[in-house]
DNA sequence: AGTGCGGCCTGTCCGC
DNA sequence: TGCGGACAGGCCGCAC
C-alpha cells in the first residue's frame, strides 16, 4: 500500500511526537519482518534523542545522536501514535516508546516492512545508496529521465517505478502520472522525447503533491498516524478503475499486466 | 549491464 | 460453506 505520499503522511504524523524527544524504550513482539530486526536495536534506541524524522524515497529515517533507525512500511504497514495503555491488535509488531509515554506502534500484516539500524550516514546504507533522485526534489527533470532512458528497452512505467532511477514512485502513482501526462504505460522508455519527459515529471510532481495534501490514498488498510484514512482515492483517474469510463474522454479504462504489476490506462488519452 | 522473475508474508475475493 | 488460486500498495537478489 504505502507509496511516497503515504510514507510522507506517516512522517508528518509521527514527527511531532518524536522529534526532540528521548526514547524511553522499544518493545518488539515480532522480529521477523522482511529482514530480522537487529538484536541490538533496543539498546541503540533506548535513551537516544530523536533529532528529526526524515524520508528518503519510501524509507523513514529516525535520526538520533547515535545513529539512524531505518524503517519501511512494505506493502501493508502503518504507524500510529498510541497512548501507553492502548490495546494491541493483530500484527502490532513493535512500539517505540517516548519519554512522555506516547509510542509509535507499527502494524504490518504482510511483514514486508523493515526496521534496521545504521551507525553510519544512512545515505551510505546499501538500501539507500543506489536510490535515484527524490521526485519532489530539484534533481529530477525531464532531461534526467530522458538521458537515463536512452537506449533502454523497458517500458516507461517500469522505468518510472525503478527506484534506482526515481525514488518512491509506486504502482498507483506511476499509473496516475502516466495518465496525467498522456503517455501510454507500455511505451518504450528510450523512445520518448525530452519534451514528453518534461510533461511526465510535471505529472509525477502534481500527483504526488496533491496526494500528500489529501493524506495519501487508502485502498483498504492505510491509515495515518492519527488513524485517519487518506482521501486521494476519490481523485484517482485510472488506478483500480478497469472498465469504468475515462473521466477525460469516456473511453473504457483498460487493465493489463506490465512487469507483473497491474496497470490502468486510457487508450485514447495515452499514446 | 540490463532485464525478468521468484520470493518474502497475510488477507481477501472469486470461481468452482 | 469450503477450498484452491490469483492477486494486492514494495523491492531485494538471483539467473540469464
Amino acid at each position: 500500500m504505502p507509496e511516497l505520499p503515504e510514507v510522507e503522511t506517516t512522517r508528518l504524523g509521527i514527527s511531532p511526537s518524536l522529534a526532540g524527544r528521548s526514547i524511553a524504550g522499544v518493545v518488539i513482539r515480532e522480529r521477523r519482518l522482511r529482514w530480522l530486526i537487529p538484536e541490538h536495536i533496543e539498546e541503540r534506541l533506548t535513551g537516544a534523542v530523536v533529532s528529526r524524522v526524515e524520508r528518503r524515497g519510501k524509507y523513514l529515517l529516525l535520526r538520533t545522536g547515535r545513529g539512524t533507525a531505518i524503517a519501511h512500511l512494505g506493502m501493508s504497514g502503518s504507524m500510529r501514535i498510541v497512548a501507553p495503555d492502548a490495546n494491541l491488535v493483530l500484527h502490532d509488531h513493535y512500539d517505540i516508546v517516548m519519554d512522555n509515554g506516547a509510542a509509535v506502534r507499527f502494524n504490518d500484516p504482510r511483514r514486508f516492512g523493515c526496521l534496521l539500524w545504521t551507525d553510519d550516514d544512512p545515505a551510505n546504507h546499501p538500501l539507500l545508496a543506489r536510490l535515484g533522485p527524490e521526485p519532489l526534489g530539484a534533481n529530477l527533470s525531464g532531461e534526467y529521465l530522458y538521458s537515463t532512458a536512452k537506449g533502454r528497452r523497458v517500458t516507461i512505467k517500469q522505468h518510472l517505478m525503478n527506484s534506482n532511477i526515481v525514488a518512491g514512485v509506486g504502482n498507483i502513482y506511476a499509473n496516475e502520472s502516466l495518465f496525467r501526462s498522456g503517455i501510454h504505460p507500455r511505451r518504450a522508455a528510450g523512445r520518448i522525447s525530452q519534451k514528453r519527459m518534461d510533461d511526465l515529471v510535471n505529472g509525477v510532481r502534481a500527483v504526488l503533491t496533491e496526494a500528500i495534501r489529501c493524506g495519501g490514498t487508502t485502498l483498504r488498510d492505510f491509515y495515518a498516524a492519527d488513524g485517519k484514512p487518506g482521501y486521494f482515492r476519490i481523485k484517482l483517474m485510472v488506478y483500480d478503475r478497469a472498465g469504468m469510463p475515462c473521466q477525460n474522454c469516456g473511453e473504457s479504462i483498460r487493465q493489463a499486466m506490465i512487469g507483473q504489476r497491474s496497470s490502468y490506462y486510457c487508450v485514447r488519452c495515452q499514446r
